[in-house]
DNA sequence: CTGAAAGCGCTTACAG
DNA sequence: CTGAAAGCGCTTACAG
């Protein structure tokens, strides 16, 4: 390559790199060189000599009690802002464990991880922070900033205050929520505590009876579940469903049982906004805004592997955004 | 590390590859050392002196019109097997397109590709070719073995006659397929065409009615195409539902407009297991493996790795797997 | 059974 | 503005 240029190869990284000043001629030279080879610098040696390969990891979680189509809206993002960036992505699985993750950074495979799904006494998080690489977690557990990792996430506590503002605005007395799978609750996978939180603690201040119903994928769970929900005295009158698996479930389920949608019973759910579109009722949301957060947890990746100094660990939750739209209305008196 | 274990760094290097015969004591001594440092020899050092990075690259689709769910089954599948076989898996998007794919490889990130979505003139079908790096495809395009690439895929032609084979053995004389997208047939993404020309060539064989009704994501075109087919005459009262998006506003759209399964109409999803769980109905399925498919590309290219002289392409199609469940019953003559 | 040495293809101080 | 040279950390013939 060096050499069909008739420069050095010094010369060709400093063009590539851009790190010093080259002449107009040297240049032209060079990058026609490049083009007519199709040439691509060894990542290997590359990484080998500068000690940064331009690869991100993407830990991912493959749970059947997370939502597939969620998950791969999140995997979407986080490559596209990646290769935006100039960097690769490599995918990891939550299985692999701290050790995976000791792997992949002491192996030099990627300078830098990206990690969804972080659990309440995730083993995952004291090696995460002996790491010395930039580590943002996509989904903040809690007390973990204190622990010092950064995090960027939905603001759940706000999202399921927003929820139950938004029925009591119109007049709900009785609401409820069908929440992700018990079995989330049990790892301790904060967002869904959060959301609760938010959740009952706005139902407490507003004076509306609220109660909590985690349902388990299927759809013989999810009859259950509405069994027990519907059969409640008050008659809850707004729901929110925080669980995209089982969604559609219950909107068929309503629909079988004459509940309609929202004469008789308000509906919110909270998924992707995409989500939304294919359900028979045009529905209010709160998003689950993964597009969002997958490019600001690579931005945030990528401004502290610009800056050598290790950057002071933040949160980022962003707010809630509530669209309205048919399925909440006010309650018939 | 070497001086560590108070040897060489070649002996270093033989105990972790296996690639000469070791005396007990000094691989005793090493893998201790290892042990003891969290020892893991840098990436791009191997791939440099080596030429081989371990890396197997997979190309996926972000199309709105293909099912994120189905798509994350197979990423999830992929990513599972490439770490039992020692490799880890990079993410690319079909976006990149064919220099992308030149990127990856000339630049050395990875060792082999498993592409997926290729389309009928896919422009990156002549660069794969010319790799000179293993690719498998998931997927089969039409007409592509005999190009020299090697692909896996569920045999969907098989999977189009077997679903009419089983509504026709069950009496049903008129039936009818929500396909894909049109835009899916439109750019000739095979596994749509090869689907639909196995159910219309049963059909005539069965001499039974047979229409077909591509259907585009979204509720609303969902019952429009309903609409369409509900209308026919003679009655259709055999359903194949080829489309995992719309699949659940079908079954919703189907109980709203008083249509009974199975008494009034057999319905059989195209799709693969897990989903038909979340359905109302215990669904009659033809199974889309993509568990399977995914861990059979990584075996294929693997082993093509392991031999040095290129074997010739090859095309697998797995034969369908028709699960009878409670969605289709005998025609009620 | 093991070691010394060359070399993989880059990047980056060091010189000029 | 550019080049020669060292060095990144491995692997793999080559010797013994």
């Amino acid at each position: 390559m060096a050499r069909a240029a008739g420069v050095a190869p010094s010369t060709v990284s400093y063009v590539l790199s851009g790190k010093r000043s080259i002449s107009e001629e040297t240049r032209r030279q060079v990058e026609q060189s490049v083009r007519k080879l199709g040439y691509h610098p060894h990542a290997g040696a590359r990484a080998l000599a500068s000690s940064r390969t331009k690869v991100l990891a993407l830990v991912v979680p493959l749970r059947a009690d997370l939502n597939m189509a969620v998950m791969m809206q999140f995997v979407s993002s986080v490559v596209t802002a990646a290769r935006e960036h100039d960097h690769d992505l490599l995918l990891l699985t939550k299985d692999e464990g701290p050790q995976g993750l000791r792997r992949v950074t002491s192996s030099a495979i990627a300078d830098a991880l990206i990690v969804m799904d972080v659990e309440a006494a995730d083993p995952r998080v004291p090696v995460l922070r002996s790491l010395d690489r930039p580590v943002v977690l996509i989904g903040a557990p809690d007390q973990i900033t204190p622990m010092g990792l950064t995090c960027v996430d939905l603001d759940f506590t706000a999202a399921g205050a927003s929820c139950v503002g938004h029925l009591a605005d119109l007049g709900h007395r009785s609401i409820a929520l069908i929440g992700p799978s018990p079995a989330v609750y049990k790892r301790g996978t904060s967002f869904a505590g959060r959301f609760l939180r938010g959740f009952t603690d706005a139902a407490k201040v507003r004076g509306v009876r609220a109660t909590s119903h985690p349902c388990a994928p299927g759809y013989e769970a999810t009859r259950a579940c509405l069994d027990e929900l519907l059969a409640e005295e008050p008659k809850v009158t707004g729901l929110i469903v925080h669980n995209e698996a089982v969604l559609p479930a219950v909107l068929t389920e309503l629909q079988r049982r004459g509940r309609r949608m929202p004469e008789d019973l308000s509906l919110i759910a909270v998924c992707p906004d995409a989500m939304a579109d294919n359900q028979p009722v045009s529905l209010t949301t709160v998003a689950i805004p993964a597009t969002e957060l997958g490019e600001m947890a690579v931005e945030m990746i990528i401004r502290q592997l610009e800056q050598k100094a290790p950057s002071a660990p933040e949160t980022r939750l962003l707010s809630p955004r509530l669209t309205q739209r048919a399925s909440t209305a006010p309650r018939k008196s």
